[in-house]
DNA sequence: AATGAATGAGTCTTCATTCAT
DNA sequence: GATGAATGAAGACTCATTCAT
């Protein structure tokens, strides 16, 4: 029933055999909403079972340990990102200003606004028990996504668009507000009424557009 | 009042007194401690006991139960900060430039490299287990912060320095990267080589720099 | 039967049938290696299966559990030694002293040497959890061979080749080395490099040799 | 209670803390009954706590693991065994014959007729799963025993008071009827009514004596 | 007030067994 | 008959919490 057959054989490959390759998917799907809900260690194995519609054996057939599903929760989620992340710049042919908006705008919409952007939270929480993480998340997403930045910034100064920023510097004041974005929406966001901001995708362009432009008034100033 | 003082203070009262006072307090900081290092589920109560230097059993003397410990830890150290935040603002004479460089420096100072930095970490990864310090924190912490930053940008575009930038997500384009990096500081930064800036403080004002001015050559500014 | 032989019979027969009578023999050797090898309790039906080559499943289609399945294993080897030991003795013409010889050294080939020596292991460690083998295994073949051993002895001593020994003991003092050398030979001998004997024939002969002449030095003897 | 305290203190030690001193030898004593009675996988933490009379976390906070608590157990029963090995033989100043008869009786006396008879079994059974105690027990028990046996030997041949036999062999030829006594003691005699002797200690004296004089007839045999 | 031995509820994990294919 | 995915009962182990001292 997933993916329909051609024409011929009306569906007669074993419905286990699809099953079987499914699982996996739909169990780290399961698992990635359980443990951005609750925590890695108040999540059951039978929480993850259950949402997927599985008895709590059967997790075990396709994930080792429950440690082993969060790190391929986290490498399953991070690596579809990071992809993501070569997939857009490189070749724009318009304006540095333009290529930000659109970037920080795609970000949001392919990871903000999925369950993906949870992971973030499970990072946080979760690093210093896991300290192979550490390691693993600066060097699959920490560094790419810093120098994918760096490569923008430079592109904006080397077109004399932007004045000559500290990279560094600004590449984090550049993401961490979008990171907060992800963070507040899985811990108090999800709680209290409280909302970061009535529309994030309002919020992600005027962050950009701060970091364009800056509060001060443009003539004179300071 | 810790470090027993010379002679004057006629000191008759037995340490074990003054111990007993200073306790809540200790357990709260051994607590805080170690709630941000590993997390609350990963968080043994003998844990804080050894690095409070007392018993088990005399942490629940102090705290009837693990959740309690936790509750406390944060209302302490949120108190902490609400009572810190007031102070400084209000009747400063020069320019809201100066002002915000000002305030930026401050809260780093006095909350981003003491141990209350650590508290974030505990609410992002918390609060969902813990619903009720959602709206807590909204109100006495989240609302009262808004404000403070609402007034300062007001007060910017009253006095013809600032833009008419939109109020609350400029706010929060302000404040969230000082928070990521105390989130980053207790989570990647405590366990891989990575660190999120070289100087916090350089970063912050540099951030602050960013947000006055904005990344794009103005001509003549600067 | 196995291996397809070339041409002459008429091997019409799908290999498929020749599998299905086969099978149980070759689970059950399976199943008597992995048991010999882990113990009953941390024996994997699935290493059964899998050493036979056939899936999980398959196993039960021919034992109903794994309990049953080591009953037949037990009964399955037992059965063999209980057959072989008959075969030998009544009527052989040579002294006693030859006849004990021979028949340790048969023993040891037919039983020692072969797979079968792991049975005892299985017994000595499982009986107290399979109540119904003690008495199974006592009267098929401790019993016959006690009697064996006793006839053998008698014999000895009605032709005035042996003292008059107490019959019971010695049959026990008889046999115990044997038994353990197999049990040695599946518990610390299959770990350690620790050999109980550099080789096994040499130690029977000499343990008979020992049982029949001691370690007195008897004037006039040898 | 258990130790008299001497005059003045009228029992003031706290039970408490007696209590503590004493556990890890009765769970230690627990659980060689317990082990011994059902093998080490069909054990339950639980069986032995109850034994001992503690419940399941208290066993733990003696032994890490079960694992664990089964090597101690081993390594407790045995320390005694080899200590007592050694005390009796060095300073014996009949014959060897008279030596040979004491070491096996009291052999049995300490080892054979007390629970740490079971732990023969539990070796036979359990060095295949932890291949560390192969090295240990061949360390600590074998070698030690065969030294003892080979040195009882050696006497007994440099005083002219027994042949020349084949030292490694005949130590082994010596011991494993004994060996046997024990396992079957814990096995099949622990279950069927079949026993392997009806008075071991008759049967050890016929054992060694038979394995000093032989079966045969002392004049002119062969 | 302080201690730390003891408890036992709660989870992860394993594996014999089943059954749809 | 054969398969192997799925199940769920069972047991090792942890740790918050209690309470006798």
């Amino acid at each position: 029933m997933p993916t329909s057959t051609p024409v011929a054989t009306p569906d007669t490959e074993p419905a286990r055999k699809r099953r079987k390759e499914a699982r996996p998917q739909e169990l780290l799907d399961a698992a990635l909403q359980v443990f951005v809900e609750k925590g890695f260690a108040a999540t059951k194995m039978e929480d993850v079972a259950n949402l997927a519609s599985v008895s709590k054996g059967t997790v075990y057939l396709y994930f080792p340990s429950k440690e082993e599903l969060l790190k391929a929760v986290i490498r399953h989620n991070l690596s579809l990102t990071i992809a993501q992340g070569g997939d857009l710049v490189a070749q724009f042919p318009g304006s540095t200003h333009e290529l930000l908006h659109l970037l920080a705008m795609t970000w949001w919409e392919r990871v903000g606004e999925t369950q993906a952007s949870g992971i973030f939270k499970l990072i946080i929480t979760e690093v210093r028990n896991f300290p192979e993480f550490a390691e693993f998340y600066a060097a699959e997403v920490i560094e790419p996504g810093r120098q994918l930045l760096k490569a923008l910034l430079q592109r904006g100064i080397a077109r004399g668009e932007f004045r000559a920023v500290p990279l560094d510097d600004t590449v984090h004041a550049l993401i961490f507000p979008m990171l907060m974005l992800c963070l507040h929406k899985h811990s108090v966001g999800a709680c209290s009424g409280d909302v970061a901001t009535q529309d994030p995708r309002a919020f992600i362009h005027n962050h950009i557009d701060l970091m364009l432009h800056g509060l001060c008034c443009q003539p004179g100033q300071h």
